[in-house]
DNA sequence: CAATAACATAGCTATTTGGCTATATTACCA
DNA sequence: TGGTAATATAGCCAAATAGCTATGTTATTG
């Protein structure tokens, strides 16, 4: 039983959807959330990445290649090195949007338990 | 070789970066979005955006599930009907900065080929 | 040109995800 | 109380993901 008229979306919009989706799930790791963490505040080689993350070489190479991918960072070499910069800025609020939720729901659950 | 000072992040850091993922991950799916679009325009119960998505029942719940386990919407029964409702509103400015990432690389594409 | 440093890619495997079908569960109605 | 509508959960399988090791590529250096 529905209630309220209701809008089926076409394929356009689908797709649109789609597209969204390809750059959240692009963001959707806490690997890629510290890269882009760190280069919000200044731009950065892999080495450095690397060393920040404790992973493999490779596996970071990887994560960076997905924001890249995504169009969230872009690629610089400057002579052996390549360096990374956030070239979505805009992402930065919503960072910030998810992480007062998270503060919000750690108060409600401070209620519950004190 | 690295030339910037950097900051390996702690163990709470990196479990902040894991929660904002998680939350993250939950709107990283096209029929997700669809669903946190129509909410932000108002409530629906789970048979008006299965109309919309054009899936199977179940599909569209576990979906809500996801949904609403990160806290992004709330559900609310209402004799046998479940409305859901959209409770992280500041989502939406997310969207919209990726939507204008996307058409701006499409302004981009355009340049390449005309 | 050989060796090395900094990255990227390929290939492999364990885990996660997303869809379905089938089976609860909850509320209403005859 | 039995039947039905609306939703949720369980269980199954194909596909995607994330990590590693091994190998390729690019630029520097001896």
């Amino acid at each position: 039983m529905q209630t309220a008229k209701i809008k089926i979306p076409d394929k356009k919009a689908f797709a649109l959807f789609e597209a969204k989706a390809n750059i959240i799930k692009a963001m959707a790791h806490p690997t890629r959330l510290l890269v882009i963490d760190a280069l919000s505040r200044q731009e950065h080689c892999v080495c450095e990445l690397t060393a920040m993350i404790g992973a493999d070489t490779s596996t970071v190479s990887k994560h960076l290649s997905v924001l890249k991918n995504a169009g969230i960072i872009t690629d610089e070499r400057r002579n052996q090195m390549v360096f990374y910069h956030l070239s979505m800025p805009c992402v930065l609020n919503f960072l910030t949007c998810v992480e007062s939720a998270i503060q919000e729901r750690a108060k409600e659950q401070l209620k519950l338990v004190g």
